[in-house]
DNA sequence: ATTTGTGAATTACTTCACAGCA
DNA sequence: TGCTGTGAAGTAATTCACAAAT
């Protein structure tokens, strides 16, 4: 999706799969497994063992033939892949329901990527708080995402004020937004936009059905 | 993804665009616009014009040659193409920070699809409502599914609780979920599944960022 | 003249199948 | 032996390029 250096391109889907692969990691870990094969971690992710491998084979070779992978070892070396070795700090641009929804749900678990600012134009919201963060002004937008060197964005506010966040995030030093606005985000070499549609998917859906079928014609 | 039937198989992702172009469409008519060529229409979504083109095309040929495409009409296909003619009712089993947010969102705007029933194993959540419609315990999930007739549902459960949710969801009639539990489902045939973890695509977000490389090695 | 609709070419992604190693 | 790592093969999706239509 977004246009990236030279170094052999890795799909998107690729890296979409990894953070997956690290939770079912972080899991067996914890109950104590010292060894999985990509069969078995296929088995509990749901994609197939030979997608597991090709997959890991973009970064390098983590197992050991004849045995499989040491679940800390992989998972450390995931989270290397990523990025994710220090908790990595989020803005959040909107604290509506959705917005709202988002920083509790990450605040409750998830160590890795953490939501650190908050913003919203509505003034009766600025100074409350979601989980211990601060919900600031829109106006203290950059001067917060410098301070903080956050690079990476949640865009959850109304499809019409979508493109100017985007814009002010992208001139304060974010890299990669994930906009759930049905808006379409013009960005900039050297950014990534993750747009995630959510009553889009929900119409998609509709095709599915078999109600669909009944009224066709 | 789900298996479908022999008709020619349409790609999942030719299928989640329609929405899209559907949203823009209505745009457009509401604007009085009466004509709209597949490279406006493309502009205006984000994608190339031939995969407009392509996308509908498995399904018919509904624009005129050398002129383009009526908004409202094209709107009317694509409806009919998912399903959408009539309004179609949605069962949400989860009424948490992300369930809420989704019901309230969904009943803001967003007439063709309706969260119709809300289901929480809480019994402090029941009897409240989102938006007019009445949190139901969990035990009605099969009665007011078959009373309603609701084939699609949005599961926003823990993880542990998602795969007995869909398991019930599916016995009651259901052919298509939207799972937002990190809970990886097992489906049946005839069912669809559409995952969004949305902590997951938090955490390969990071991939695309430069803070990345500096503590790569 | 212009823009759709579509086979052909291309690119991207996944699966196969097996060589390489513990 | 058993499972990883990977080139080769296959499949799926996108883009090209142009004939067909108005």
């Amino acid at each position: 999706m977004a246009p990236r250096s030279a170094e052999l391109r890795i799909p998107d889907a690729a890296i979409r799969r990894l953070p997956v692969y690290l939770r079912v990691l972080e899991e067996l870990a914890e109950d104590g497994v010292d060894v999985v094969s990509s069969a078995e971690l296929a088995a509990r992710v749901g994609v197939t063992p030979e997608q597991i491998r090709k997959d890991l084979a973009y970064f390098g070779a983590f197992g050991t033939r004849g045995v499989g992978y040491d679940p800390v070892l992989l998972g450390r070396k995931i989270k290397r892949i990523l990025g994710l070795t220090s908790e990595v700090p989020v803005a959040l641009v909107g604290a509506g329901n959705l917005g709202t929804a988002l920083a509790r749900h990450n605040l409750a678990r998830h160590k890795e990527v953490r939501i650190s600012a908050i913003f919203d134009r509505d003034w009766d919201k600025v100074g409350k708080s979601i989980g211990g963060v601060e919900i600031l002004p829109l106006e203290d937008l950059e001067k917060e995402i410098r301070a903080q060197g956050i690079k990476m964005a949640i865009i959850a506010v109304p499809a019409g004020e979508a493109q100017a966040v985007a814009d002010r995030l992208m001139d304060a030093g974010v890299e990669a937004i994930l906009n759930f606005s049905p808006a379409k985000l013009q960005g900039r070499p050297g950014t990534y936009i993750q747009n995630i549609d959510l009553m889009t998917e929900l119409q998609a859906l509709a095709y599915y059905t078999t109600l669909r079928k009944a009224q066709e014609g």
